[in-house]
DNA sequence: TCCCACATGTTGACAATGACAACATTCTCG
DNA sequence: CGAGAATGTTGTCATTGTCAACATGTGGGA
């Protein structure tokens, strides 16, 4: 029954009532998930851990959708303010800034494991009922979508569709981080590599694989995939 | 109340009781998943549609979790099926084969979205809680590896850990299905591009990026990405 | 062949959860 | 200042995961 724990984060004046019960939801959330994990992570836990009684997220929350996409807004800004800040520090060494870059994104998922499973993972149905979810999810892809367009005029990588360059360069580091989280998975624990080593890998084979228009059939292939 | 839906699959001859009850969970909690969804998947919807008492599953599964490794056991096992359909029928173009298997592996994460979500995301907490889970994830995982020595037999891609490359080669296409999955995410219909060229596109991209062995700084790095 | 131990399945219970309705309080604005 | 909206609370409900106590059918040893 202690409300002692709401101070952190926005530092809002509390106006009337209980203050803005919004942000100390989606700060007690946050915090649940980083100490209990998303297992633990309930709406009426939440409630519980803001002071507030177990009914009241609803006022501010249709449902627990509703919060987890709140949450999961704020994990793509994190990780934008994350990879922003490595872009910021560009010091022309542009295979540098590739590597800071993915080591960011890394990063942020190996610290804040749980907070990624509510951003991906499908815990929130759908990006396209929560458009301000959508929309930090978008930036977050705009900030790669602007690197791919400077290794472009670098030259570090050829021309072609920056969007889909910066898709998979998403693409594998995005998987690469999501395949190490998975405790155990026994692909991780085989190669020997730690995971500075298999993200620098991972950048080093992108670069180079970017370094090629990708027109069709560049490598040669009598495509004959048969698919659907 | 309708106890008639426990045909499918496993056509064992029910020796005693119910019949092996262990198989027809695993087969009834792949229709929910597959009509219902992963929000649907619940221990005694389960047992329900298996025509048994809702405690009935606790007999063959310690908790639910267990029944989620046993369930994302059959995920590995079906995936690994798809892709080694593709492999046993190889004709000599290699590049084909690689596409090929890229297809297969997105394909089913799209048509088993949820299914997929069982076997990653986190639902059931670790791998190494389940060998047999842990087990068919491997042998997935070595079907990836076993390409990538072929490739490097034939000269396609350069000499090097092959289950470094196909660690690359798994978080590349891991990373594009689970982004493709999630729906209404705001990358994927930005680029313009279907699930075929992308797919076609990041495999093109891991030929190519795999051409040149990844020794450190290949590329030319003055790395000093800081991390932790 | 008979009987008992054990595997399997059932019933009942419990706390926790998401969600809703009815009610209480506090703020805002006309 | 006073009504209505915004915000918060209490109470309730069905559902769920899990456990304990009980029932039932199976198979092995006398």
């Amino acid at each position: 029954m202690d409300n002692a724990q709401k101070s952190l984060a926005t530092d809002a004046p509390r106006p009337y009532h209980h203050g803005d019960l919004w942000h100390a939801l989606v700060q007690a959330g946050l915090a649940i998930l980083r100490e209990e994990g998303v297992h633990g992570l309930t709406l009426r836990a939440v409630a519980r851990r803001a002071g507030v009684s177990h009914s009241a997220p609803y006022r501010h929350f249709a449902d627990k959708d509703a919060l987890l996409a709140a949450i999961g807004e704020d994990g793509f800004n994190r990780l934008s303010q994350g990879m922003r800040a490595v872009i910021e520090s560009y010091d022309g060494d542009l295979v540098a800034l590739l590597h800071g870059v993915a080591h960011a994104y890394i990063r942020f998922v190996a610290e804040n494991t749980d907070h990624v499973r509510v951003m991906f993972s499908g815990l929130l149905s759908c990006f396209d009922e929560y458009p301000n979810l959508a929309e930090a999810a978008g930036r977050s892809f705009q900030d790669v979508v602007e690197i791919m367009q400077l290794c472009q005029r670098e030259g570090l990588i050829a021309a072609g569709d920056p969007r889909q360059q910066g898709f998979m360069a998403w693409s594998m580091v995005h998987g690469l981080a999501n395949i190490l989280i998975e405790e155990g998975f026994p692909v991780a624990e085989k190669t020997g590599l730690d995971i500075q080593q298999m993200t620098d890998a991972c950048v080093d084979t992108l670069i180079r694989g970017l370094q090629s228009p990708h027109n069709g059939t560049q490598v040669a292939a009598n495509s004959q995939h048969v698919i659907s």
